[in-house]
RNA sequence: UCCUUGGUAGCUCAAUUGGCAGAGCAUUCGGCUGUUAACCGAAGGGUUGUUGGUUCGAGUCCAACCCGAGGAGCCA
């Protein structure tokens, strides 16, 4: 039997006799001819099943293939201008068909569909372009994310997804049964993360979190992934520099290796293409101006027919605002010194002007919003015991935490990158749920 | 949790003032040697989300409930 090819690696076996293993993802027929597109994991090709190049029996058989119709099939490649396809362009002229199984009707055509039933039917969903793109996309935005880690002196060590208290509000938690005693599915791999900085100097965690927010929102998830990068000796400027480096080989790595992937997505490649360092600072005070300035004016928030809504000083920005500022940019930019009161206990205050902390959220362009949330560290344990009073939050439980501290205590920086988010502002989509293969949102965990 | 909005064939939708339940796609059968979500002809396919109410008569009006969608708050 021929070799068998990847539909991806079609371009290099013109002239030659191949298999392709696979399914039917569009048939049309034209009496003696019969076209497939199909399908096989790594791309779709148009395969030309004629009358007069098979045996009675197979041409029959390849006019009784239905949608997702399982089958092997082997023939010449031919370039072919008119050949549709991922990436298209090339033909096979089929000698044998082999049907593995003729499928049942399935329910997911090419034409429109609604949300709901592509979500009950998301075990099939998979199987289209547009996800199977974005699924791909997610991998290699994975493989950027431990390349630069990796490459850069950052040591993986994961964090406990089973945990006895919250680093946020208790409100939001998973609550499970530790044997008799409440446990909690990991919010954030953080504070464990800052341990293991005065082991390692550098570190991530990279894994699944939980949140189970009331949030009914396109940006939202349950379960969603984060990497958290921490980091030793670091401070703010540190921090911001790192994540625009990150961020940017990120998008640079999903340009060269995803075209495809982007093209069945119709990207628009004009603002991923200018990611690069440096990216914009803006201070909160600065940010707070722009929303009030563009509220004063009755500027609408792009996307949506309501105007930008004023802000006061110390409030955290709301859905409208994110949206607003990060449209405003054509690079990712790097919000900082927010209002300490609005943010978590750990964040270092400005040393002449507490009012602020040292933190630093990074919005996507093109109104994406934030994938990115950080901050510098408070690394004086009197100073954090005191933050986590004022926070009313239980001490026995940030004892070794508090510990850190004591022992060798260095200024240090953190953030973390939401998985999904990263997928929806370079794949250009309009909800995370497509951005995972499983997506847990508030109301619905099946398939 | 709140606001807005929707649920009719496998899917996407239509059905005038309350008056016989309709179309395209998909499926099955027939035709066609270059189709791109093909085209032409034929057939099958319905407890109109659920329960109750008003009415001679309800997909349509009323009430409650169930399940979605968009947005807010909160967040990555």
């Amino acid at each position: 039997m021929a070799p068998i090819v990847a539909i991806t690696n079609l371009k290099d076996h013109v002239g030659e006799e191949v298999t392709l293993q696979g399914w039917v993802y569009h048939k049309t027929g034209k009496g003696k001819l019969v076209f497939l597109q199909m399908r096989d994991g790594t791309g779709i090709c148009q395969a030309v099943v004629f009358k007069g190049n098979v045996s009675e029996a197979e041409f029959e058989a390849a006019t009784a293939l239905t949608q997702e119709s399982s089958l092997i099939v082997t023939g010449l490649v031919k370039a072919e201008a008119r050949a549709p396809g991922i990436p298209g362009g090339y033909e096979v002229d089929v000698r044998t068909v082999q049907v593995r199984q003729i499928a049942d009707a399935y329910p997911i055509s090419p034409k429109e569909h609604g949300i709901e039933f592509l979500m009950q039917n998301r075990h099939l969903w998979l199987r289209s372009s547009r996800q199977w793109a974005t699924m791909r996309v997610r991998a290699v935005i994975m493989q950027a994310i431990r390349e630069w880690l990796d490459g850069n002196g950052f040591l993986n060590v994961d964090t406990p997804i089973i945990t006895p208290a919250a680093a946020e509000g208790t409100s939001t938690l998973f609550e499970i049964d530790y044997h008799g005693e409440p446990a909690y599915l990991a919010q954030t791999g953080q504070l464990y993360n800052e341990a293991d900085i005065f082991a390692f100097g550098k570190v991530y965690c990279f894994g699944p979190t939980f949140r189970a927010e009331k949030s009914k929102t396109r940006r939202h998830l349950q379960e969603f992934w984060m990497v958290e990068p921490e980091i030793a000796f670091c401070d703010l400027e540190q921090l911001m520099e790192i994540e625009e480096q990150f961020v940017s080989h990120i998008v640079q790595r999903c340009l060269r290796d995803c075209a495809a992937e982007l093209k069945v997505l119709e990207r628009d490649l004009t603002h991923l293409q200018k990611v690069a360092p440096p990216f914009p600072r803006l201070h909160y005070d600065d940010a707070v101006n722009m929303i009030n300035a563009a509220a004063q004016k009755g500027e609408l928030v792009p996307g949506y027919p309501d105007p930008v809504p004023p802000i006061e000083w110390g409030d955290d920005f709301g859905s409208p605002h994110e949206t607003y500022l990060a449209a405003q940019f054509e690079k990712p930019v790097l919000v900082h010194h927010y209002p300490t009161q609005v943010k978590a206990f750990y964040m270092e205050p400005e040393a002449d002007r507490p009012e602020v902390c040292r933190s630093v959220d990074l919005l996507a362009p093109e109104g994406y919003g934030e994938i990115i949330g950080g901050s510098e560290r408070m690394s004086d344990p009197e100073k954090l015991i005191a933050s986590i009073q004022a926070h009313q939050l239980p001490q026995e439980i940030y004892q070794w935490y508090v510990d850190l501290r004591r022992y060798g205590s260095v200024v240090h920086s953190g953030f973390g990158l939401g998985l999904e988010r990263t997928v929806m502002w370079v794949c250009g989509l309009d909800h995370v749920r497509e951005t995972i293969a499983f997506p847990r949102t508030l109301t619905n965990m099946r398939p």
